[in-house]
DNA sequence: ACAAAAGTGTTGTCTGTACACCCATGC
DNA sequence: GCATGGGTGTACAGACAACACTTTTGT
């Protein structure tokens, strides 16, 4: 393992995925139970262990797509968790990731899997060592990154309206929003498209669907993006 | 080390602290040259390897310990660097973290250390490894942190006047800002104390100084806290 | 007296926020 | 015809950016 560095203390460093989705209505997080000793059954982050010959964002996303089937999910590192004793099983060094998904299509092929469930993120179970901690710092970054990105766009399907993209960022930042200034807002970086397609299921008038706008977004000043 | 996982690989987890200082006229950084084999002599930042009974952070609180002789400077956890191979050494992976502290009554303990030094961050030489790669996010979470907190406060000394404030953001930001607008804007937030003390070294009218009024930073909204 | 940095106010523009009514449709 | 969610505009307030002259004092 190491060439030169014979005196130093060699750590298993693994890798938690904090995974959000959206189901249209509240905002989820993915959990599973543990299928391995110790703590073996107990709710918990998916993860798994970095390889020999893997860097940290391989094994993140090695670890969703055994998980999902999917590749190019958007990830981002949040950070390490290290404290000496925080695995039962070993001296075991975590980075968490958050990670935000498209449910829907998906769904179902999780649950189905080793008791993998959507949690309601204020209604979360006591997850074991210190992943509690993980969501609660991974929400923190959720809400760095919906303020100057266009986060919803990676949570949403292709199509959405603006009453959906709103209640998702209602629902990140706990709070109600003014759905005349947001749409004001986000329609004035010019960074959706306006289809010519109603979406009926929510209302009798219907609302129209809209696509993110790659070109529009390729455009936009980045620094000056504030959505929040 | 490892009581459950045996047949997961164990690798060797560094920290590597990038070092901001600020002189009073130019952001710096403080590198050293490597002292042990592989790449030996060669410009590094500041780093160690993470033991067995130590979380990442107390680790990069010992390397600067041992380096400074001071606790509590402000530090930050920036990502892992992890790439297979980035270390000709062995697998190691590394956490960088970057701090802020007051430059001047330390320099001369820094310098007269295993070749530490100064570095302009605009003329930084080619350091090891991905070093660089890590000075460039440094700089940029640099920015993200002085515009939603006082953080010329952690680089400047205790007294210091409102051009020297204003010298470290244009620093930091690399663009010229004008001193009416910044000396409103900072002193809007209540979170300086205005001395009946003036510093003389650079001008010849006197500048007040001032110091950092943490009663007022208490209680100071920090959600609407923006410098920049 | 002059050079060098400090200190100080006003105005116009932009951005954010609060707020209420009509529209289209399915039932 | 009525209930439901969709869609739209205005007005006020606060924040921001641009801008130039006077003050102090060491030489």
């Amino acid at each position: 393992m190491s060439k030169r560095y014979k005196s130093e203390d060699p750590l298993l460093l693994a890798v938690d995925c904090i995974i959000f989705g959206f189901d249209g209505n509240r905002l989820k997080v993915l959990l599973t139970q543990r299928a391995f000793e110790p703590l073996k059954g107990q709710w918990s982050l998916l993860g798994g262990f970095v390889k020999e010959r893997e860097s940290v964002s391989q094994t993140a996303n090695r670890v969703l797509y055994e998980l999902t089937g999917m590749h190019h999910i958007y990830m981002e590192e949040l950070s390490c968790f290290s404290e000496p004793g925080r695995d039962p099983g070993g001296r075991v060094v975590s980075v968490a990731y958050f990670a935000l998904i498209r449910t829907g299509a998906y769904d179902d092929l999780f649950v189905s899997r080793r008791g993998c469930q959507w949690f309601d993120f204020t209604e979360l179970p006591e997850l074991v060592m210190d992943h509690n901690e993980m969501i609660q710092h991974a929400l923190q970054k959720l809400r760095l990154r919906a303020a100057s990105h266009p986060a919803g766009l990676e949570l949403l399907p292709e199509k959405f309206t603006l009453s959906q993209l709103r209640l998702l960022y209602e629902n990140i930042y706990d709070r109600p929003m003014d759905k005349r200034n947001f749409s004001r807002k986000v329609l004035s970086m010019k960074i959706l498209h306006k289809l010519n397609e109603k979406e009926t299921a929510n209302s009798r008038k219907g609302s129209y669907l809209y696509v993110f706008d790659k070109q529009g977004y390729r455009l936009l000043d980045k620094d000056s993006f504030r959505l929040m």
